[in-house]
DNA sequence: AATATCAATGATAATGGTAATCAAAGTCGA
DNA sequence: TCGACTTTGATTACCATTATCATTGATATT
């Protein structure tokens, strides 16, 4: 199996674009961290060992990483863009809570079914979705 | 049937605020817009008949729309919030074409059912949901 | 290995939507 | 009508994101 350095390397590579030891410092932060995270949060963790890695990098190189089909960019509503990790054949969507904003994600196929189905009805081509539950979780709510 | 402004004044009432000529204004004109505006479409509509009416007016009394029942906030990943009038037992999620804006609105009971039984796996209260299908409308994706 | 070319970096400023501030004006109960 | 309190509108502040630009770095070519 390729490796996602190797994904990104061919993603630069077919773009002309550079090899740089930022951009692979960050991308295995990044898949070493939690997921959802922020470009906050990313460079947070990043300072710790690589304090010399300014903030636009790291928001450029996630921006390279959902590019190169590596990540995916989520928005939950917090006014914040949130990455995560592709996970090949792995579609999810997700819970939130508002109390304390865990996220929970799902698979749910019937649903993606019904998806097509509404699109075909209106000839219209799904290239994305998105499909959030905002809540309370289990904890939160018995905590009211 | 209580008309929206009632429902306003009502709101405003319980809360201990004050009912107001632009607040009413902003109401009236925002339920004769065509959907799905955001703040900027509303103020701009508003200052062809009522140019004394500032931004930040516009902008609060949408919130309060949304605080009293009578309109939803959305956000499609433009970057700005959009307001639509809520209707009555007629809950809709959204079609989103990238290419030229057009936004169709579905109903799909099937969905909201296996929603909520995501959820009750989960353990975990809906308050609210979004949904949306981004792609191409038929239009465009003829034209391509 | 040295060089030339072009992209990347990092610090900083600009942008744009949203929200806070505040003096002046308006609302509404007493 | 008066007074307490809210709203308004202009402006500024805020914050995430994006652009700018001089310097540094990567890579192909020699």
């Amino acid at each position: 199996m390729k490796t996602r350095k190797k994904t990104l390397r061919d993603y630069l590579q077919l773009k002309g674009l550079k090899i740089t030891n930022q951009r692979e410092i960050i991308l295995k932060t990044f898949l070493d961290s939690r997921s959802h995270c922020s470009t906050d949060d990313l460079y947070i963790r990043l300072r710790k060992k690589h304090p010399k890695i300014g903030y636009a990098t790291v928001h450029r190189t996630l921006k390279l990483l959902v590019a190169s089909g590596i990540a995916i960019e989520q928005n939950f509503g917090d006014g914040q863009a949130r990455y995560e990790p592709v996970q090949d054949n792995h579609h999810h969507d997700h819970l939130i809570c508002r109390e304390c904003g865990l996220i929970i994600e799902f698979e749910e196929p019937q649903i993606e079914k019904l998806q097509h189905q509404v699109a075909a009805a209106h000839q219209f081509t799904i290239e994305s979705h998105r499909h959030e539950l905002y809540g309370l979780c289990s904890r939160c709510s018995h905590l009211k």
